[in-house]
DNA sequence: TATAGTTGTCTATAATAATAGACATTTCGG
DNA sequence: CCGAAATGTCTATTATTATAGACAACTATA
């Protein structure tokens, strides 16, 4: 595990941010797990090749993200080291996915509209282009920290009350099941990951440049006729997606 | 769709591949379909909330990917929008699985080495740690695109001669065919999105900066008995991974 | 054949990222 | 209690990234 680590000029990703990363992945691997600290800011400088200050920047960001804290005169401890693991399965529900990992979990409406559905969100509910559908924002957190945040479409005529229930339950789970529908199952999710953009960043409270991954997916009811679509986007350093067949 | 797309500063991303980026990802959604053009530069200029030139640094990229072409005076047309579908199921299969979105699939062994199985390779595997296992390098492309690049390991004394079956038949399936498997499923999957190193980088000629998804997975025999333990990165911007449940 | 609307190229300047070196400060073990 | 090994802070310099403006070159169309 002692092998140079390598890290690319002139991409357009600073030296910093791509070591905050890799240092970021050892940590969640369990690399410095026998110590418990990163190595010092020397050494990884010139493991990377880069200069101290370069490392210093990587170690500062994560320092920002509480994933290390630095002492001055011992080193750099790891604070966290875990990452969510969130399941994907036929019954994908977010707060019973996360289980133990976290304590307490909340899902909270950012905004909602009543709009006609078009294209993609059409398509996936199969609903005529036009039709009026339910769309809430949404962001998840698990013990305080923000996770993933989605955005969600109905169909407006058979769940006219989602946004209240939502925004009542703190969950889509029990608004579905206050609506009629005590079951419902995933048919279909792709997945695709990118730069966060700003609005994630915020939304999110990710360190700057970070990652997303973006969930799209479509909920039916156990007759199959499409109930939800929902794009999701998780925050990509904070989770692991487990998928479950 | 016109609302202002947002980019941030000072986050170790440079604003021109955060706009690439971005870029990318509407026309792989679908957004210039009307005209098979991007916008002109000082409109997403605008849009951006940037300069001209950084905007033109964004389409660089993108064309140096192949993805659109500037043509003086005309504005610039998108050359490819797909992204590969890969589809990730309990029987997983590199070829079979894009299916006809290639007319050609390759896999090129890059390396391979015997040795010890250890920590989470020793666990995927269910063997004692110490316990020989083969470990291959493989490459995908698909019509001559590079796809991923995965590191697989397989118990050494179940399947002895698994790299020079995979060198001569191009093929994991196959390989385990002639070593007397017919038949193996996915265990488990997790993914972790993340920016490329360097290796990653050359290998799967990305442009420099981009993410790749990061999935590892544990394959084994109708008996439920572990044979595989596969790290594959995929080149996110390049495939969406489809989730069959 | 003008002309509006594009992309291409050039120069200049400012802001940010990275390198380099020196030295202060703190912790911990001998 | 000294000294080695860390992190913290400061200054200076260079390279890269971003902005700004002007104008050339090309395309399509009225």
């Amino acid at each position: 595990m002692n092998a140079k680590k390598v890290v690319e000029r002139q991409t357009g990703v600073a030296l910093w941010r791509q070591i905050a990363d890799l240092i970021r992945l050892s940590i969640s691997n369990g690399d410095y797990d026998q110590t418990g600290m990163i190595p010092p800011e020397i050494v990884l400088a010139s493991q990377f090749g880069v200069n101290r200050h370069t490392v210093r920047s990587a170690l500062a960001a994560l320092a920002e993200e509480g994933l290390v804290q630095a002492i001055q005169g011992r080193g750099t401890l790891i604070q966290r080291k875990e990452r969510l693991s969130f399941p994907i399965s036929r019954r994908t529900r977010f707060a019973q996915g996360l289980g133990d990992q976290a304590r307490e979990t909340e899902a909270k409406l950012l905004a909602q509209a009543t709009l006609a559905a078009a294209g993609e969100v059409a398509a996936g509910l199969g609903i005529a282009p036009g039709t009026d559908c339910i769309m809430l924002d949404l962001m998840r957190s698990a013990d305080g920290r923000p996770v993933s945040c989605s955005t969600n479409f109905f169909p407006a005529d058979r769940f006219p009350h989602m946004a209240e229930q939502v925004e009542r339950l703190g969950s889509i789970t029990k608004a579905f099941a206050a609506e009629g529908l005590p079951d419902y199952v995933r048919v279909s999710t792709e997945l695709v990951a990118r730069h966060a953009d700003a609005d994630e960043l915020a939304l999110l409270r990710l360190s700057p440049g970070a990652i997303v991954i973006e969930a799209t997916a479509v909920n039916a009811d156990p007759d199959g006729v499409p109930v939800q679509f929902a794009r999701t986007r998780f925050a990509a350093d904070r989770v692991k997606l487990k998928i479950e067949t």
